[in-house]
DNA sequence: GATTATTAAATGTATGTACATATATTTGTC
DNA sequence: GACAAATATATGTACATACATTTAATAATC
């Protein structure tokens, strides 16, 4: 569906203000479906890309500070959302014996089990950019790349 | 900036992948650069859409469900971020006459002068997607429309 | 080695998001 | 006109975001 159908306005500017209120809007209706889908294996969005982050670095640990460097989302707060997942037991989180001032944080067997479903299911669902080519893939992320230049 | 480097990840399983997250972290950056300009002048983005929207209905009165109809996040709770532009009287809210369960919501003299003023200041910032030629930017709509078919 | 500065993480507060539920009003049906 | 269904908005709760402040540990400087 269009821009202008999805927020029933009539017409932009140019090119530049509906090519940017298209890729907020995007933005948010592709985390929209994915949040459905995390919501389904009690994980939030934010949550799951903690957990990734984590499973990238094991069994080596992780600080806070490395995931805030990681996270796409770099201000949101990465304390509070390692203690969602240490509830739900998906992590370990003990002070770094080498710097007191540090936590170690490490994804769990529950975790890892956790994200193999999850891989599983996000195979068979496909969801994301699939209805574009390959090549339109990249040239999406070429201008992406050059509005942040 | 390239996106493996924005956020230090080696490689993407495929371009799919890397266009998804490019949009992901391009959009939640473009939304930052905006926060902090709305910020200088005591409003949040989402209480500087409702205002337009506003504006854009001025004199005519708007509903709560007008504006979740506008609005680029359709499941955000418009009703409490009226709340806050009531506080800051620069909206005012009373019931319908015509149908006592919906609510006449219209934007303040002191409202309309607000968004003055950031108009002006946003023509000096340009701010957004301006990296791009308006052949790029019209590009990048359609792949962005491409993808919510 | 005491004092200050820096660093790592946690906490506090206000706002927004997501979704379920509640309240009041209007509309539709018998 | 009584009663059920639909509609418009508000409220409650859990989670996340944004940003300032606090606490504790380490590093740097005198």
């Amino acid at each position: 569906m269009k821009i202008e159908d999805e927020i029933k306005q009539v017409a932009f500017r140019d090119d530049y203000q509906k090519a940017h209120v298209n890729l907020i809007f995007t933005a948010n209706w592709l985390q929209q479906q994915q949040s459905g889908f995390f919501k389904q294996f009690g994980l939030t969005l934010p949550q799951f890309n903690i957990l990734r982050i984590l499973r990238g670095q094991h069994p080596k640990p992780a600080t806070v500070n490395l995931l805030i460097e990681r996270m796409l989302d770099k201000t949101s707060n990465a304390s509070r959302i390692v203690d969602k997942l240490e509830a739900k037991e998906l992590v370990t989180r003990c002070v770094c014996p080498s710097n007191r001032r540090a936590v170690d944080i490490r994804i769990s067997d529950a975790g890892l089990e956790l994200l193999g479903r999850l891989d599983a299911a996000m195979n068979e669902q496909q969801f994301g950019v699939q209805h574009l080519t390959s090549a339109e893939a990249a040239q999406l992320s070429r201008l992406l790349d050059k509005i942040r230049d």
